[in-house]
DNA sequence: GACATGACATAAC
DNA sequence: CGTTATGCCATGT
């Protein structure tokens, strides 16, 4: 299936991370990392991204420490990256996100209706 | 194999 | 808010 041919197992261990961040919610490279058994490779994360096309990951879901998107402001990414995560919900304002309301926290409380 | 790059993070100043 | 340094390491040249 869909291209995790040549990835090591941490890769795929990151891919399998950022399949689970629910519909609504965002995390950071370091945080999938961390979840992935991976502490201090967000780099990883990020060039893993970079190298995979899979149509139905939720790469948009990952964002940069501190809540902010990390492409460039003007990029098509970080215009695609803000309206995926504005179709399901997330603020998104100068490319920061608010990590306190919508980041994922390990253990989940409902999303509360702002 | 050496060297550069990059969708990163954290600390320190 | 900014810059510099350092850790990290897969990928590309």
């Amino acid at each position: 299936m869909a291209s995790t041919t040549g990835l090591s197992d941490a890769q795929r261990r990151i891919l399998e991370t950022i399949r689970q961040i629910p519909r609504g919610r965002v995390t950071t490279y370091g945080r999938v990392a961390e979840r992935a058994g991976l502490p201090r490779r967000a780099r990883l994360v990020a060039s893993t991204l970079r190298r995979v096309d899979e149509p139905d990951l939720p790469w948009f879901r990952v964002i940069g420490a501190g809540g902010r998107i990390v492409f460039p402001p003007d990029s098509p990414g970080f215009q695609r990256q803000s309206e995926r995560l504005r179709t399901e919900g997330v603020i998104v304002e100068r490319g920061r996100i608010d990590l306190e309301r919508f980041g994922w926290n390990s253990s989940e409380l409902p999303l509360l209706d702002p």
